[in-house]
DNA sequence: GACAGTCTCGTACAATTGTAAGAGTTTAGG
DNA sequence: CCTAAACTCTTACAATTGTACGAGACTGTC
């Protein structure tokens, strides 16, 4: 599946989704009592979306006893940056720096966060990679 | 109209809103005119997602002749925070540190990009306010 | 062993978003 | 004047996304 054909991700969906990458692997219920507190939505509706989330690739199941449990298809990278590639293509112009700026100005970032980025940057800074 | 109640914006509303920020003021025309190649998309389709961003709130009009002339009516500032926001919410737990650094690994910023950025950090920076 | 509670799933429907066809109007040519 | 081209706007429809009801299956209890 190339990047351009991986279907789109509602709000609703990418919400799931994070929650199971993060528990990596869930049943309905378990993911259901993850949702934040001022979120009340039915179970059943948490269902829906891993459903569709498994249709469309990003999950897959396995039946254990009656139910399904839920675990990654894909990995959450790959949906990050794409998600983050539409993000800068639709607002940025494709450019990362102004992106980095606009979270700089609204103090999401500061001097020390940059601080370290760079250290972090230096040392994993491959040359093995890709 | 505060952040929570702000309507949604699908991924054709918002290029198309990008391409009125980038013009300052257009017509249908225009805007249709200035959609990448690689899209092929009627110009009635273009005056939709007008009209939509309009009521919305994200655009107003005024009528010159037969025809409207749309312009923003919210800064582009508001509008990509919450989109930052959400993004950053739904995929790095609020934190953008994450967020930069995967920007990093992907190579869509480099040190030399981190380093420009401190540097007009501090000058930009503090107190200059909001 | 019947009954209430619990959890699953499939199906269904409403809202939002993407896309365009077609009617009305003005403009340039013949 | 009449016609064709160029635009505009309104209306309409299909796809996607958000949300949940109600039917079956399993579990523990009197």
């Amino acid at each position: 599946m190339s990047d351009a054909e991986m279907a789109g991700l509602g709000a609703a969906e990418s919400e799931v989704l994070s929650i199971v990458w993060e528990l990596k692997e869930a049943t309905v219920q378990q993911i259901w009592e993850k949702l934040p507190p001022g979120r009340p939505i039915a179970s059943a509706t948490v269902q829906t979306m891993l459903r569709r989330l498994r249709g469309k690739g990003y999950l897959k199941s396995r039946v254990v006893g009656k139910a399904h449990v839920f675990s990654p298809a894909i990995k959450r990278e790959r949906v990050i940056a794409r998600k983050v590639g539409d993000l800068l293509g639709r607002f940025f112009g494709g450019d990362a720096v102004p992106l980095v700026m606009h979270l700089a100005k609204s103090r999401q970032i500061d001097q020390e966060d940059l601080k370290r980025l760079q250290r972090l940057l230096r040392e994993n800074s491959p040359k093995s990679g890709e």
